[in-house]
Order: structure tokens, then sequence, then C-alpha cells
RNA sequence: UGGGGUGUAGCCAAGCGGUAAGGCACCGGUUUUUGGUAUCGGCAUGCGCAGGUUCGAAUCCUGCCACCCCAG
């Protein structure tokens, strides 16, 4: 129970079959008084409001301190990829690690016959065991940042909220008086408290801003920027680069030599990614499928090879460190991380 | 201190007598459980400065200033 609508409608519904039901909150981090931000989870407040909703029901409810787990799998490794030019996905890394694998493991110790959480997804009874499936509201769905979910978790796992959508899921906590019914849906990386990511990598790993070259695609060197940490691949904003006839976008960043690599968004384009890591809960090698290499995207053909993923069309803007996912229909099959990438031909006349 | 050229928003830049295009950047909104993208909106009472002509000047005239280029 993170403190938020989701997962204490879960608990609503567990409580209301009659099954033994308890509720557990793990505490990941604490800001102090910046959690009170709209969009946490899972500290402070949240946890305050987690207990509220489990005596409401009547339910028992266990709070474990995480925090120093939480700091070096999903933390750490999220610093560290910044300060290597790559984009990190911690909620990914918070679902394999902490939830998936320590909440996973919790609730075995606790003797439950299953665990539920509050992801928009679902789970469906396929001739092999249970499939992961896209939430019934895609624009809810959050599948991409579970693709790293095993066989074996998926068997104890259950997601209550998979076929509903959000409206429903607020009244259900509004008939039940649940206090945290109109709560805002958390968002953006809950770790950071405004928004402002880099300053938490700067925070971990001190020497992270220094500085560099802004070198554009033709090799002219354009500018001066603040430290690898604050880009990511297909970026546009914050380049502070005026003057020009055409936007420019980041299109890749040379952490070895410091260098913001710039271009038109044509050089966004690339053919295929390498991706490595890999986690499959369906067959994927050599088929066609469906791919999404970030949360907000459509899916879009492609197939895996050797451990490239080659897409039909070019695709944008596809950052080193981020997830690959691949879907056949609504089904998740799995997916990897993104290594590197292959930029597709430019033509010689750049602007 | 001979000749030529240019000075319009942070940057690039149109306009060449009729009441300041556009692009980039920047800022704000929308979208969103990563980062980003996209999209919508905002952004020069003023055109190097000072005078003058005109009903009206960024546009014409005069002077000054700054920068650039070519010559000495």
């Amino acid at each position: 129970m993170s403190g938020g609508v989701d997962s204490s409608v879960v608990a609503a519904l567990a409580a209301r079959t009659g099954a033994e039901t308890i509720g557990v909150t793990l505490q990941l981090y604490d800001h102090g008084s910046a959690v009170k931000r709209a969009g946490a989870c899972c500290a402070g407040q949240d946890i305050r409001d987690a207990r509220a909703v489990a005596d409401k029901l009547g339910i028992a409810h266990y709070v474990f301190d995480h925090e120093s787990r939480f700091r070096e799998s999903v933390i750490d490794h999220f610093a560290d990829e910044y300060m290597a030019g790559r984009t990190p996905i911690p909620c990914v890394r918070c679902n394999m690690g902490v939830k998936f694998t320590d909440l996973f493991r919790l609730a075995r110790e606790l003797g439950a016959d299953c665990l539920a959480t509050g992801h928009y997804v679902r789970r469906v009874g396929g001739p092999q065991g249970a499939q992961l499936h896209q939430a019934a509201d895609p624009a809810r769905d959050q599948s991409y940042f579970l693709f790293a979910t095993t066989q074996d978790q998926l068997d104890y796992l259950r997601f209550p909220l998979g076929d509903m959508p959000k409206q429903q899921v607020r009244e259900i906590a509004k008939e039940l008086g649940l206090i945290v019914a109109m709560k805002p849906d958390s968002q953006d990386i809950c770790f950071v408290p405004d928004g402002d990511y880099a300053s938490v990598v700067r925070k971990i790993r001190p020497d992270a801003d220094s500085g560099g070259d802004i070198v554009h695609i033709d090799g002219r060197v354009l500018g001066q920027h603040k430290g690898l940490i604050h880009y990511t691949v297909g970026q546009r904003k914050g380049l502070e680069l005026g003057g020009q006839p055409m936007p420019l976008y980041v299109v890749r960043l040379n952490a070895e030599k410091g260098e913001v690599i710039v271009g038109p968004r044509a050089a966004l384009r690339v053919s295929a990614a390498r991706i490595d890591d890999c986690s499959w809960i369906g067959p994927a090698d050599g088929r066609s499928v469906l791919a999404k290499v970030r949360s907000l995207s459509k899916p879009v053909p492609a197939m895996l090879q050797a451990g490239w993923l080659r897409f039909d069309d070019p695709e944008y803007g596809v950052s080193p460190g981020q997830a690959a996912v691949l879907y056949d229909g609504t089904r998740i099959l799995g997916g990897g991380w993104i290594q590197e990438t292959q930029a597709v031909e430019l033509d010689l006349a750049v602007a």
C-alpha cells in the first residue's frame, strides 16, 4: 500500500472477498517535508494515509523500512546511469526489485496465498500458465514498467485494477469513504521532490555537473552544456542554442569525451536497437512483434534478431538506458534494456 | 578619420514612407507513474544614438557612435 488510491482500493477489494487481508507498505525514502508534494508515494504522509485506510478497512497493516534497499537498487543506479550518459527508468527497477522481489518475499514469509498490487495491467490465464496483458484502459496501462516480471512472480501476483478504468477506482474509494479517494495521481519520479532530477543526481554524485562541448553531427562545436546528466537522447529543450534555422535535438551523449552531440530531427531516426539483460515470459525472438521504447507511445512493428530489435519503420529518439518492451497484441512478451542504436543514414545535405 | 559595408527582441532575420513577418532560444499551459517528444499560448509602444523632413519614418536627410571588410 503506497498511500495512493489504487493500492488502497486493491486492499479494499481484497478485504471485501472475505479473505484474510494484510496491508504492507514499504517506506522507500524520506525527504522530510518535501514528500508532502502532490504525486509522492511511499513516504511520510503517504504512509499515514495507508495506515488510515487499513484501519478503516479493519485489516492488518505493516510498514517496513526499505530506504537503504531502495537507495541501492533504484536511486544509486539511477544516478550512475545518468553519469554514464544513459537515461535510466527507475520505475522499472523499482518494480523489479523492491516490489516484485522484496515485497514478493515478504508476502511469502507472511504466508500469503498471493500478492495483489494496484498496477494497471492484467493477468490472464493461458495454456502455459498466466500471461501478462495490457490494462483494459489503454490510457492507464502500466505494462511498460512491468516488462521484467518473471513467470514465477506472475503466478503469485494479482492485479485487481487491470480491468477497470481509473474513474471506477476512484468511485469505489469514494463509496467506501477512503480518505485517499481524491488524492492526485502520482507522476514524475517519486523520489525527486520537484521535478529537478539533476539535483538528486548531484547530491549522490557530487562530481556530476562537469560541463563540456555541444557538438553538431557535422563536427562544429556550437556551445557548452551544463553536464551530461541534464540531457537525454531526443531532447530538444534546454540546449539554449539560438540562431538556428531548425530546432536541434540531442542525438547522442558521449560520456568519454563529455560531449553532447546534436543534430536535426532527421538525425534522431534509428532503424534498430541492441538490447540485453532481457527478460521473457513469452516467445519473442525472430517473430513479428509490437515494440515500445518509451511508456507513452503506440507500440510499433518490429522484429528481434540476434539481440537487435529492428523496427519496420524508423523510430525517433531512442535512448540507451531505456527499456524496449515487446508485445504480441495486448500480451507482454518481455523486453530488455537498450544498449545502443543504429542510426538511419542521413542525406549528405544537412543544413 | 582613404574606400566600401552593416547596425531591427537572447540569437538568426524580413521589412526599404503608412503604423514591427518568420525561425531558433526562452517562459507558461496541455499531455504523462522514467527521461524526453508533441501540441497550444506568450514573448520589441519600438528598429545603434541624437536631431530634421513628413499628416505619418525602422524605412528619406544630417551628424555622431560601434562593428566588419578592402586598401595604405
